[in-house]
DNA sequence: CGGCTAAGGACGGACCACCACACCATTTCC
DNA sequence: GGAAATGGTGTGGTGGTCCGTCCTTAGCCG
């Protein structure tokens, strides 16, 4: 044990980040309407509904609610027939923050860890009906390759379709935040059809390992589909910091 | 889209977990002494020192640390040369927590996820300098298949110097949290030397397809390495939740 | 029209986590 | 004996969160 190189005491020692239960809802709501995952035009529960399925005071959700309504991704009305609902999508005019420019490889290393675990897992669980979701999603991509906002809002649901396979709650959580923070990055970069259809060729080639139930294979296609957006990201993103 | 299953709102609208600085140093902290990453002995840094690295206040750090010592994890003296170190190693008898049980299969999904990719990762950046690392480390567990206590606390930092080959501290604070878990799990099940060999065999192979910078087959290893402990797990815990 | 109802909106008090700061107690080194 | 470094203690202030209560709006219906 002497042997082992002491384990760097940066990580133990490392700075603790405590979230709010206000920061972790608009995080979670934000993301969600930013990935589509939430339509536009969804009506979200009635507030004292959804305080009591997040576990949070109702004050509290109102102030994520009203963080959201301010930066224009949700929309009340009050009344009888009231409610909030998700507005139509924000014109993705923000640049990278630089906190997350400045962590991109992080990010693309912890999608490799979630994505590449995943697609193993989805190997060996996926039914027949999550196979033609699946199917379906590479489907709509390949007909949505000339625009990129479609293209992307199936990408999404695909992956996270992917993760839903699994059948674990935690990994359909981090694949949601995982899949905001690569939208965060790739929101501003190019997407020529032709690139889209690469990468959609690897969703098939992942969707014929999951068919056959082949773990190993599912691994190297998912992993060289994560390699692919990562190289791309390293060639077009603004320098790094 | 229309033909995308609604991704299942359980997951957007699921309880939000807001963890305080307090609970999230003393998971922390117990985490590494309880894996030994932070040996018997070992002298913490000073109080008005650790709560600068960890960026809480002193009051806030010293709740934790008199948690842990009241645990027994942490022992403290005053003066000059004092300091708070790590106590000797408890007997580790509690019974895994049901809550903890209930989730184990989330848990074994999350460690795969992790795991496989981390795996990846470590055979494309592996240096020769790491890959020794890890040798010794395989070595060492292949010396101490007959004592357990010794044999885990190896396969622990295996674990943890491959998530430390990727470079990414975000792996490696994972890594951590996740061997935690299965330590939780694992300490109640018997560890016949059997056992400990085959799957100290699969660190080998897993060690050579790093040596190779053969992702694929590092991810094959490592699923089945991870497969194994999962069926061990299956077959020893008491009866699920 | 007028009341009922379901929804968002606003306010105030209580509690607690967290923080910053100052000070005390103990030990060791010079 | 004094300085220095450390853990130990107390105090007050800030902000987040919760809970309860009431107000406002708007659709429904008798």
């Amino acid at each position: 044990m002497s042997i082992a190189p002491p384990v760097s005491e940066d990580t133990v020692f490392a700075p603790v980040r405590s979230q709010t239960a206000f920061e972790e809802t608009v995080e979670r709501l934000g993301t969600a309407i930013k990935l589509g995952l939430l339509a536009p035009g969804t009506r979200l529960p009635a507030e004292r509904e959804l305080c009591r399925k997040l576990g949070i005071a109702r004050s509290t959700l109102r102030q994520a609610l009203l963080a959201l309504g301010q930066t224009g991704q949700l929309q009340a009305t009050r009344g009888r027939r009231g409610g909030t609902f998700v507005a139509d999508p924000q014109p993705p005019s923000e640049l990278p923050s630089d906190e997350v420019l400045s962590q991109w490889q992080e990010a693309c290393d912890s999608r490799m860890a979630l994505e590449v675990g995943v697609a193993v897992l989805a190997a060996q669980r996926a039914d027949p009906q999550a196979l033609g979701a699946l199917a379906a999603l590479v489907a709509e991509m390949e007909r949505q390759t000339g625009e990129y906002p479609n293209y992307r809002l199936a990408d999404v649901r695909f992956h996270v379709a992917l993760a839903e396979c699994t059948g674990s709650s935690r990994l359909v959580a981090a694949m949601t935040a995982t899949q905001g923070e690569m939208t965060d990055l790739i929101s501003h970069i190019s997407h020529p059809a032709a690139v889209l259809r690469a990468s959609n060729e690897q969703h098939q080639r992942l969707l014929r390992a999951l068919r056959a139930h082949d773990g190993p294979r599912a691994a190297r296609a998912m992993s060289e589909h994560v390699e692919g957006t990562t190289h791309i990201l390293g060639g077009l993103l603004p320098s790094r910091g």
